[in-house]
RNA sequence: GGCCAAGUAGCUCAGUUGGUAGAGCAGCGGAUUGAAAAUCCGCGUGUCGGUGGUUCGAUUCCGCCCUUGGCCA
């Protein structure tokens, strides 16, 4: 029988974690975080990672697994989790994919296209240009390397514009086409996608505010000192860029006040859950479960036994 | 009680020498290919505090009223 993997999916705050764990009652299952900040050491109470006595429940994967001084892209989160999903289906567990970084699914699932990884020489050298000569000269460039890029990425999309100079410059192909190739999927079992949605965008506001307000109390401002302490790292870095971490980071920097720190982080929180929101939309075959806490479970706890229960493939 | 200032989008405010108004933030929708908790795009009807008056026409000018702040009693 091919490797099946459960994905239990939602915005922030949307009790993905808890659901997992009730699975654990029932089967023995593994859980693969699928999150781009719990990824990073000393980085806990911000991103609501699992503590001792949640991971005590059963084996939990790509927690920790980079310094915040580190990157970690959604190419390497497609291997690690392939990699993983088959481990844990040998061993006879069910794999529990959890998290609301939908990149690193589609990468997954999806698959990316055969593309070298960052140069972080060259970007640093396309930074360098663009604080001198602004990004639209740079946006220029690439519609001279390449046009078909350029056409498809907004002239103040610095990210994108960097990312499609980086290889237009550094290699012999350039973006577009390498994006002419079909795209293979990384990991290409069965998937049972269980998602939380909340009901009204309203409770979901709420959640958030409470939740952020909570890891204040757990000594989140004390969190992100002790990486805002340390020299080598700076706002420039996918991790500390983080929701909340940024905010608060602000205002140890004496940018912000206390007050509007936490404002502005449970703000950009909500838009965040948003956009994960949309990601959801577009997703295809999920399982909407239902609102109250005991029939989510129960209804999981269905779609998992038919799920794995079914033989056809 | 008197004088002064302010009252315009959810918030902060701009503006209309009289022709019914627009920014930032928030919010909403979308995109998303090695940074993705990132990055970017799109969306602005609101009794212009209320009510009378002048006017072809008032959010704009005038009167009165209400609210808030300040000063004086």
């Amino acid at each position: 029988m091919s490797a099946r993997a459960v994905f239990v999916l939602g915005p922030t705050a949307s009790g993905k974690s808890s659901l997992a764990l009730a699975l654990a009652r029932h089967w023995p299952i593994e859980i693969i975080s699928m999150d781009s900040a719990q990824i990073y050491r000393g980085m806990d109470i911000g991103t609501a990672k699992p503590d001792a006595e949640q991971r005590a429940v059963c084996p939990h994967h790509l927690l920790d697994i980079r310094d915040p001084v580190e990157r970690y892209s959604a190419a390497e989160f497609a291997t690690d989790a392939a990699r993983l999903i088959e481990d844990i289906h040998a061993r006879g567990a069910v794999p529990v994919v959890v998290g609301g970084t939908f990149l690193y699914m589609r990468a997954l699932l999806e698959g990316l296209h055969d593309m070298p990884a960052a140069n972080h020489q060259v970007r640093e050298d396309i930074e360098i240009e663009a604080a001198r000569s602004g990004w639209p000269a740079l946006h220029q460039e690439l519609i001279e390397r390449d046009p078909e890029a350029a056409a498809l990425i907004h002239p103040n999309d610095a990210q994108r514009i960097q990312r499609a100079l980086e290889l237009a410059r550094s290699g012999e192909v350039n973006r577009s086409a390498l994006w002419q190739a079909p795209r293979q999927p990384v990991w290409s079992g069965r998937a049972l996608k269980l998602a939380l949605v909340p009901a009204h965008r309203e409770s979901l506001r709420q959640d958030i505010g409470v939740r952020f307000k909570h890891m204040m109390d757990l000594g989140f401002l004390d969190e992100v000192r002790l990486l805002h302490d340390k020299s080598d790292l700076d706002l420039s870095l996918p991790s500390t860029r983080s929701v909340g971490y940024r905010q608060l980071w602000q205002h140890l920097d004496g940018e912000l006040s206390l007050d509007e720190a936490v404002n502005r982080g449970i703000i950009a929180t909500r838009q965040y859950a948003k956009r994960q929101l949309t990601w959801l939309r577009r997703e295809r075959r999920l399982v909407v479960l239902p609102q109250s806490p005991e029939r989510r479970i129960e209804a999981a706890r269905r779609a998992v036994e038919a799920f794995l229960a079914d033989s056809a493939t």
